[in-house]
DNA sequence: TATTTACCTACTATGTCAATAGGTATATTT
DNA sequence: AAATATACCTATTGACATAGTAGGTAAATA
């Protein structure tokens, strides 16, 4: 289940990929173009910066701005960044934890099965894929 | 993201898939051996029963059965049962939801085809799959 | 009648989600 | 220097879901 951190943020990048041109897009205009609460997306783009997906300037003139390439992002990463983990069962999000069923549980096979299609299908698409309104 | 609802249930159901040839199987052996929560699993395996997954015969020599031959159980409708849904965006739960954004969202494409390879995912796989421990 | 089982209602502790509220720091423009 | 626009920060909240627990009732068998 991909909560609104990850649809927003999501949103949010490709909001700034189009608006490449100008320089720094301020929170606002984000915010009014997506309908979304600009308070709410001050608390994802924070950890959006600390992540080092996007820059923010403040000040007159200020704003957000992408530090690469749209198709230098993976929407994987974008979306496990704000998921924390893109795992849909809990034992497969800690890499180290080491289930004691491991060795009888008879649906392991299912959730890694499972877990790599997910990893797949967003580490194989680019945030480019996703700018490109007619798809 | 997967609960304990569908990974339980799903275990449930292998387990009674299993031990097909006892009549009916006591909900207190299924705990023991799959190590949950007896209490926890009735609350479970009453909706399964609801939803016509299994049958329960109260009093001695009780228990639950499968009402179906394995192969005849998809994943994904056992899932689908005890999640409530298998999407992974609010915006796809509900069939009849018709969101204003529709046309100009940028990333329901994206959600649609995650939502299907889902499906695809679990419609697929059927319950006999799982009862081979040696896969 | 005793026992075993399913079945039922209610409660709870913890955490996450999706915000909101109100402020501070910094850069630019006038 | 002042006004303005922006990012950035801390705290709080209401609603809901998760993962159970507690204590009982109903029905079937031995």
């Amino acid at each position: 289940m991909i909560s609104t951190k990850g649809r927003y943020a999501l949103r949010v990048m490709i909001d700034l990929a189009r608006n490449e041109n100008e320089e720094f897009v301020p929170l606002k205009d984000i915010a009014a173009r997506q309908g979304i609460s600009k308070k709410y997306l001050e608390i994802l783009v924070r950890d959006m910066v600390t992540a080092n997906l996007i820059v923010g300037v403040r000040g007159k003139g200020g704003g957000y701005k992408l530090c690469r390439k749209p198709e230098e992002y993976t929407i994987g990463e974008i979306l496990e960044i704000m998921e924390g983990s893109l795992s849909p069962v809990a034992c497969l999000i800690d890499k180290k934890f080491d289930c004691p069923r491991k060795s009888t549980c008879d649906t392991l096979h299912l959730w890694t099965e499972f877990d790599s299609m997910i990893h797949d299908f967003f580490y194989n698409r680019k945030l480019s894929d996703l700018i490109n309104r007619d798809l």
